[in-house]
DNA sequence: CAGTGCTTTGAACGCTCGTTCAGAGCGGTT
DNA sequence: AACCGCTCTGAACGAGCGTTCAAAGCACTG
């Protein structure tokens, strides 16, 4: 049974390995047992088209190459597998915007430009788990909602901490400085909703391009 | 029979008055039959709770204090009841937007300010419209969702323009003029996402900031 | 006051949903 | 070889789904 907290022991390798072909996601995690990661696979794959709703457990299982009968023994129930998926989710896009913080230094500046280059990249490399992420918080049942909420909160804070701090050294100006982190967070949250690989512009030129509006935003005296 | 092109004729009020109690809703127009009107106003309402798929025909025909059947004589199916609402939400936001920017004079600030205030404002006042526009275009079938989008697309040039335009004239600095535009048309959709009535702040206010810091956002040289 | 046309009713249709369960398959230990 | 524990299978369950339809209700017109 695979959990949103605590990853289960590793397994070998299984006959007809169920979920070949399957592009890789963020949200399978390494001891995730192979037949569990190919519904975890499967469920963002057509849960972020149709969404959760309107993905039934026989498609997921089709597309996972196994029956539905088998999610039950893996997760809980439909649900408890789009919590597990939300809820990880959550843990990978805050693990990859301490990560970048901590590679930055001191300067307000650059601390935003690495929160918006976590935000950005997270949003274009797991751009269907982040659809899924933004579309399906309401159907989650209230107990696992609020611990999926009280994540996407505390990174919601660290945005505001960032510019904040900018503002409190005097290197950003704005005058709203929560108002303004909403406004860069939603706006980089935004990139999964049009983003196209092979688009006009790269991942690495939209970071790019959002890290320096961002910092326009928040009035930064470059 | 409603259509998201043509409102049929008006009728009467009629005897237990279907949908009494519900809240009104922008996307009912002033010539739908009421029965139509009160669907509407209830697939607003059990729509952005659930969304398209997790609301059924039962559902959306109680909150309207009608039977299931009666849907299938004003639309015809759920799907083309989402269709017509979809539809009509994105008329709503670009006539807002196009009648602001009438009222705006040539000054490229004022005419960014002017659809800022009818983005942010159609997103906070009809902010159930909103959630369900942004949420449920996946829903729709592909020749309703090219329309649709379409007209989003329309939405989303109104404020390129806009952008460019002040650009050109040297009163903006972005240097990315497209990706600035999307920059903050994302920041006044996501509004409708974190909004609550009774918050920390008026939906006046909320427009107010959101106009500063889109003038940050396109280097306003105020 | 019979007739007309639109709206509503209530029951029913076939189908798909999420979920369960007894039993089969199978690798690893004793 | 017998056993154990884990995984998977295939069929089935009741419930709810979107949709249809003949018949009833009702505000009009002539």
């Amino acid at each position: 049974m695979v959990s949103a907290e605590k990853p289960a022991a590793p397994v070998g390798a299984r006959r007809g390995s169920p979920g070949e072909g399957l592009p890789p996601t963020t949200l399978v995690l390494p001891g995730d047992e192979p037949t569990a990661a190919a519904l975890i696979a499967a469920a963002v794959e057509v849960m972020a088209v149709h969404g959760y709703h309107g993905t039934s457990v026989r498609d997921i299982a089709a597309a996972a190459g196994t029956s539905p009968a088998v999610l039950y023994h893996h997760f809980t129930s439909k649900h408890g597998l789009l919590a597990t998926m939300l809820d990880r989710g959550m843990d990978v896009l805050i693990a990859a915007t301490e990560e970048e913080l901590d590679l930055a230094g001191e300067d307000p500046a650059d601390r935003l430009r690495a929160v918006v280059r976590a935000h950005v990249r997270v949003h274009l490399e797991s751009q269907r788990e982040s659809l899924l992420g933004n579309s399906e918080l309401r159907s989650l049942e209230p107990g696992a909602r609020r611990l999926v909420v009280a994540k996407r909160d505390v990174q919601q804070r660290i945005f505001d901490r960032v510019v904040r701090d900018g503002v409190r050294r005097g290197v950003f100006g704005a005058e709203h400085p929560d108002d303004a982190a909403r406004f860069v967070s939603a706006a980089c949250t935004s990139t999964a909703a049009w983003y196209r690989p092979g688009g006009r512009l790269a991942p690495d030129e939209i970071v790019a391009r959002y890290q320096e509006i961002a910092l326009d935003t928040v009035r930064y005296r470059g």
